[in-house]
RNA sequence: GGGCCUGUAGCUCAGUCGGUAGAGCAUCGGCCUUUUAAGCCGUUGGUCGCGGGUUCGAGUCCCGCCGGGCCCA
């Protein structure tokens, strides 16, 4: 195709808005992205280059126009056109500011020449600004007539936004790799991956409206850290060059904020990412957002109370309802709080229920507190209930596997199950009526734990024994036995007060009341294995 | 770490017994001034994840590797 003629034949209105340097590619190999560059260095010809554009005035949002319609209104709006249809000399398009979409009817009468062959240049994916008034099409859809249009972006990309009829996507973005991969194109595609992964966003900042309307201080503390302690887990290690130092990213925020206890600052919170070396799963992600709180002259069962405080505030704050409806079916992966026939309904709105560990497993496995006194008689009580127990060498270690295999899964409704063994609850006071046994609890929903908490140990001496066990465990094997910190316990023997403190994962609190049955649901990056010929170098120039 | 499943066009997916690669949507062209999964006609698009092997011939069978999913430890 030689330069477009303007005699003879009268050309489309498509064909009149390419460049007049360059031919429509109608019967050459065009990349679909070579096509886009042409567009926009057409709609740059036409004195609209959409990238010069700095800003644009709206007077309304989609829910706005759709849920306060009024016919004949004069609105200007914004957004990403997500799909497009053309019929001769007037089209339609849906264009969404990301929470809603409005359609949009382009008319060559009402739009002129020049913004005619603007909307001829846009396609799926580009955002634009409109000025118009609000009607209602044939069909009955609340739409604007536009009467300007104005380039705001040009996407270089065929983004993969399905099409939609009454609720429904048809193909659109389902590859879960890619969805975590290239977040941005889920957020723009999924409506509920979207959804909720604005929910947890909106759950943390629920979470930190709760705290300080209770007057707890937000504070920061170090991520790099020469021991990583305040939990059991292997660290990840880095390397300051400036001190020629190995230094390990923290695994939780305890230590550093009970130090802050010491200082006297009674109510403290910490909202933070902390690093686990350790493999992906459903449940897991080597980084995560922890939530630890510390409160000086509070017991245990204080600490419930907030904890059950929190919940409920945060699930009224964002979703609006203290229930939340949780999909038994697998395949679907985020299931909201509408109303849901199938499935238990969690409801936050009352007391959680209390549960003696012991107890629990008394009940539950069939193990018999006595039994679980000393390690041999445990042993064999395990091999009863049909768990190996070749590897374990402590009491607390038993416990705890029960506690997995026979309690955990029946905790469905909001529970507090109190009171952990000694052995794997190295931070936490003793119960003075066992001493194997400590003030701790953790909450349970859903058959998950969802936080851990202790009656903080303010006793130096004890601290340092517990530590020495720890150290103990490490020389045996146990490459996730807590380092011993003595910065940590030279704070402690300036004085701490009684302390109630409680570590919360706020990714897996969104999963719970979001529903998600996956972590990364709720992450918006969660971590992934570079692919060998991977999406990341792709677009990188070639390095010759 | 073990078992099972999976990777094909930009997206969603077919591909039989081993015989030169398919559809829908998107793109591009034509018609269409209230459509809506718009429609009709035509068009373009592939290193079948990567590397070996068997075979006259491999998307398909075998081995290894890479990514992803589910279950188990």
């Amino acid at each position: 195709m030689g330069e477009i003629s303007t005699k003879g034949v009268e050309l489309s209105a498509r064909q009149e808005a390419w460049p007049s340097t360059m031919s429509a590619p109608m019967n050459e190999e065009l990349s679909l992205r070579d096509v886009r560059l042409q567009k926009l260095a057409r709609m740059r010809e036409l004195g609209h280059d959409p990238f010069k554009i700095e800003r644009f005035d709206r007077t309304h949002s989609a829910k706005q126009m759709l849920d306060g319609f009024e016919e004949g209104k004069q609105v200007s709006f914004a957004g990403r056109v997500v799909s497009f249809r053309l019929m001769g000399k007037a089209g339609f398009a849906h264009i969404s500011d990301g929470d809603d979409r409005i359609q949009g009817y382009f008319k060559k009468d009402d739009l002129g020449e020049l913004g005619w062959d603007l909307y001829n240049l846009l396609d799926v994916g580009d955002h634009i600004g409109v000025e118009g008034y609000l009607f209602v099409t044939k069909t009955g859809e609340k739409s604007i007539h536009i009467q300007n249009l104005v380039p705001l972006s040009k996407s270089l990309q065929n983004l993969p936004l399905g099409k939609e009829k009454d609720g429904h996507v048809f193909s659109g973005l389902a590859d879960v790799d890619l969805r975590y991969r290239h977040r941005h194109l889920d957020l723009i595609c999924n409506r509920e991956a979207r959804k909720a992964l604005i929910a947890r966003m909106k759950i943390t900042s629920a979470v930190r409206r709760f705290m300080d309307n209770r007057g707890y201080l937000e504070v920061e503390t170090p991520i790099l850290q020469l021991e990583a302690g305040g939990a059991a887990a292997t660290p990840f290690v880095t390397h300051y060059n400036a001190y020629d130092l190995d230094v390990k990213l923290r695994i939780s925020l305890e230590l550093y904020l009970k130090r802050i206890i010491c200082g006297d600052i009674p109510k403290v919170y910490e909202i933070g990412r902390v690093f686990r070396n350790e493999g992906v799963s459903n449940r897991h992600n080597p980084e995560f957002t922890l939530l630890e709180f510390y409160e000086a002259y509070i017991n245990l069962e204080e600490v419930m109370v907030i904890v059950e405080e929190m919940f409920k505030f945060v699930a009224l704050e964002v979703f609006g309802s203290t229930t939340v409806h949780i999909s038994t079916d697998p395949n679907t992966e985020v299931e909201q709080h509408e109303a849901s026939e199938t499935g238990p309904v969690l409801d936050f709105g009352n007391p959680w229920r209390r549960l003696d560990l012991l107890t629990a497993i008394e009940e539950l496995a069939g193990v018999s507190r006595d039994e679980l006194k000393d390690l041999e008689s445990a042993k064999t009580a395990m091999e009863r209930v049909g768990l190996p127990s070749a590897k374990e060498n402590n009491l607390g270690g038993i416990i705890e596997k029960l506690l997995e295999k026979f309690v955990e899964p029946t905790l469905i409704q909001p529970t507090f199950l109190i009171g952990y063994p000694i052995e794997t609850s190295p931070l936490a006071k003793k119960d003075p009526s066992n001493p194997r046994m400590t003030r701790r609890f953790e909450g349970y929903v859903r058959g998950r734990e969802i936080c851990n908490a202790f009656s903080e140990i303010n006793d130096p001496i004890d601290q340092r024994e517990r530590f020495m066990q720890q150290v103990a465990e490490r020389a045996k094997g146990d490459d996730e036995a807590h380092p011993l910190d003595e910065e940590f316990l030279y704070a402690l023997e300036g004085g701490m007060p009684p302390t109630g403190g409680c570590g919360i994962g706020i990714d897996r609190m969104a999963m719970l009341l979001t529903g998600a049955e996956h972590l990364r649901e709720v992450l918006l990056f969660p971590t992934m294995k570079p692919t060998r010929v991977g999406e990341s170098s792709k677009d990188e120039a070639p390095a010759e």
